[in-house]
DNA sequence: TTTATATACGACCATAAATATCGTATATAG
DNA sequence: CTATATACGATATTTATGGTCGTATATAAA
């Protein structure tokens, strides 16, 4: 109910190994050793991050990533969403041919509880997590 | 990524539904056709609520539910965690021997998070959702 | 007193989502 | 040339959720 997926806890955890790195690069070896990750699927989220910038990559021997800007200017919703696709706590939110439509009587409500919570991770900076 | 459960749609659902119906009776079938649910997780989600005492149940012929209390004096945290048990943004708020005990670098900073999404919740009423 | 209809509840199965693994390609420092 | 690193699609595995089934019990009404 309510959880992180394995993958974001992952991405948090080696955006602040990279933090704490500097501008020295991190493999994902290192990092997948470092908190007993699963190798693989660490290597994945890492390139993932780098598709979308988070992170910068560098190939070949002695490579790895590090940060491409500064963590302060990320924001919690932003980066949920680009990690794992949009914050809804109903499906009508997102998919469009809901079964129930016109009978489902908590919709718009519910709508609001996403609201807010989207609100409060809007005013969270992924460094206020990773400090 | 961080939906309600169909089971806390189901309830959130009944419950309005008896709101409406005040002290008039709902039966589980009532309602699963109303809002085409299936009948027999419907009816398992109202047993539940029933024994956590959210709602009154009476056997037999012309029998039913009808709400136990007004849905002003329920908040959101409680009857989520009643519901379905805590909630936890990461496991290792629940579950203490989590394998990374003292390797994972974000515990602090998530649980952190997490009593944001509980305040929030807290300061929700049921009856905000279903009214 | 029988029948139809309702709740109660444990056990089980199915599906979907999350998690993890594998194979192969490409880049590059030494 | 080789070892080591990222890139990434495909697939397998596991877990949680969602849904079903069978049986018991209560009770209003015929």
């Amino acid at each position: 109910m309510l959880k992180l997926t394995r993958k974001l806890e992952y991405a948090l955890i080696a955006l602040r190994h990279m933090q704490i790195k500097k501008d020295d690069l991190s493999s994902a070896k290192e990092i997948a050793i470092a908190y007993m990750i699963p190798y693989e699927l660490l290597a994945k989220t890492l390139q993932q991050m780098a598709r979308l910038d988070y992170i910068d990559a560098v190939k070949g021997v002695n490579g790895g990533y590090k940060l491409h800007e500064s963590l302060d200017n990320i924001n919690l919703t932003d980066f949920i969403e680009k990690m794992e696709g949009p914050i809804g706590m109903v499906d009508c939110i997102i998919n469009t041919d809901c079964v129930q439509m016109g009978n489902c009587n908590i919709k718009v409500p519910i709508n609001k509880i996403n609201e807010n919570i989207r609100s409060i991770f809007n005013s969270i900076r992924i460094s206020d997590i990773t400090s």
